[in-house]
DNA sequence: CGTCCGAGAACAAACGTTTGCCCTAAGTTT
DNA sequence: AAACTTAGGGCAAACGTTTGTTCTCGGACG
């Protein structure tokens, strides 16, 4: 086979009649030392001829840097994650960096899984975007000591971080809902332990109230964020002696647990009940009836938060906070004007 | 902050009294060198008193391993490829390798996606399942000569692979829809100008056959593995004159696009036309009907792939080729026996 | 009693970079 | 003309491992 010879600095130092330490300072534009234009052309040409490709590993010994990042994520097959995972992955490969994923599904994330990545040096940064309590995810991350940015999500005391405006996205869900005549609209949550969860909620909530309507608690219940979970919490809330004439919910695997639920009490979607729910991923079309959902900026979000980290990493800024805005409501077949309205 | 001291081969040396050397020695477990079990024993010790972690850039540098895998895939967005993603995260982080994910999304692969991992020594090996064709999947797996594993799809002249049996899956699927009476069934293809595609589709040919019926080419469409292509395929094969009372499809994603066209031209599902589909994964219980599927091993292919590759790395064996094999019907309501049969 | 041997462990080189420092020659200042 | 500067580039150490080789004993052998 080929095997080609695969060829180090010195080969094009050898190339260009120089020493390996002067190529390095060519090929790594060092603006401290001076070099002549001749000789930098001269080995820029040859690396370029020869074909050079730095080593990483004798880079990061030598620098501890390796240009690779880490990104922890609840779960690989949820869309939601998916989408974010897409846009971290593309923003990695464009700045010549590597994604390096990890599962951390549990909730209190085995202590080692962070520390693993962080201080064997395998990842020069991490994007976080798990679901562990606020505590025991910045106690993880502090013994991990990288510099890291949580993504998907707010905590309290980190200030790096890219999210979304869980709340308001939440409460212009609900605002649609009561814009075409729904009164009692129930509430599929997320995690109520979390962050997205609890302000989802609450941007419900506020939606109701400023419509002068009192939250009936009867209409809420806790669905997290699996299929399963919306299945659970929809059963729960057709228990509830006053039924909701539509549902928000706060993911869209639960809104298709809810739909589930729906179709096999036999009560119709969108005439009898409708539904919505938070994230427009692909799943929202391919369900039935199609999902009115709200889009988040997810693949953004996973784009952000890596350029982001990047920044961080190369000193080009020293703070990553953003909040997303670009919310959009994005009107399907699950949902329609509350009937006799 | 803390940023604790992190400590090195020659810490642990000087704390057990010994040379750096014959630490490493100790902890790679080196059959070629003896050690006392008393020194052995004391250098265990203070290696874990003091939490010893080896750096992977230095040994990688001299050893020119790095204990990192690299996977690419075609799509992540893809239910499919995210439980072979799943399974492959899982058994890499189970034998002390990380993982380095890579989107190859065009079928051509941009040349340089496979040598970016491999010729600058980021991954030892190389996890494949991207729909390019066979012959540009094998030029650019050369020029990366890296040692490789292709995932759920076999390729011709490369014999490490693990797969399933693409072509007994579409047998038993269209078996199961003869089984209940239909004999007019529909097959929304894969890629035919892929490993899977075909086997599928022959596959689906072999069971109207041995069934005594000639395939008709006006039912079978070829639909790739997206909704998009799933809606098209479906809609060119009810534009038939003689439509079919079953559709058997290559994968979940072109089933939720037929269920959509169908919903929409007002065809039920199952009274008037069965549907389903190969690959279970959890989307089929989220459509309406849900969905009935033929399962195949996906996150096990995922984890047998990279145990298969780790062992190749290790020198555990020479050759990987599997084909998986237990594939399941999993019946959902998206199927039923033809009416008035 | 001298030699050999083998176990146990230290020595030192190497992996491919990066980077602080030093060297040289030419030009510039007094 | 001597003493500095300065540009251009080489030298060599260091990053933390692994591993081939060498060293040093104490005991066994002839």
């Amino acid at each position: 086979m080929g095997s080609r010879k695969i060829v180090k600095l010195k080969d094009v130092a050898v190339g260009a009649g120089v020493d390996a330490s002067t190529v390095s300072r060519v090929l790594n534009n060092q603006a401290t030392q001076r070099v002549s234009q001749e000789t930098r052309e001269r080995i820029l040409a040859k690396a370029r001829e020869l074909g050079y490709q730095p080593n990483p590993l004798a880079r990061g010994l030598r620098t501890s840097r390796t240009y690779t990042l880490g990104i922890a994520v609840p779960q690989l097959d949820n869309p939601v994650f998916a989408q974010i995972l897409i846009g971290a992955t593309e923003a990695a490969h464009a700045r010549g960096y590597e994604l390096l994923v990890t599962l951390v599904t549990d909730i209190t994330a085995g202590p080692g899984v962070y520390e693993r990545l962080a201080q064997t040096h395998r990842v020069d940064g991490l994007l976080v975007s798990t679901l562990e309590k606020d505590e025991a995810l910045l106690k993880a991350l502090a013994r991990a000591s990288v510099p890291f940015v949580v993504v998907n999500r707010q905590v309290r005391g980190v200030e790096n971080s890219v999210a979304h405006d869980s709340f308001a996205a939440a409460r212009q869900s609900t605002e649609y809902l009561l814009s075409i005549g729904h009164r009692r609209i129930a509430h599929l949550a997320g995690r109520l332990n979390g962050y997205n969860g609890t302000q989802r909620l609450a941007g419900y909530r506020a939606a109701l109230e400023a419509a002068g309507i009192r939250p009936d608690p009867a209409l809420v219940a806790e669905a997290g964020y699996t299929l399963e979970g919306g299945e659970r919490a929809m059963r729960q809330i057709l228990a509830a002696k006053n039924r909701p004439t539509a549902v928000v919910a706060a993911t869209v695997l639960s809104a298709a647990g809810a739909l589930r639920v729906l179709h096999a009490e036999g009560i119709r979607v969108p005439e009898d009940i409708s539904v919505m729910s938070i994230h427009d991923v692909q799943i929202a079309e391919m369900l039935y009836p199609p999902l009115t959902t709200l889009r988040l900026p997810l693949y953004e979000m996973g784009r952000v938060a890596t350029d982001g980290l990047i920044d961080l990493l190369e000193g080009k800024v020293s703070k990553v906070a953003c909040v997303l805005h670009p919310e959009k409501l994005v009107i399907r077949e699950s949902t329609a004007p509350l009937q006799g309205a």
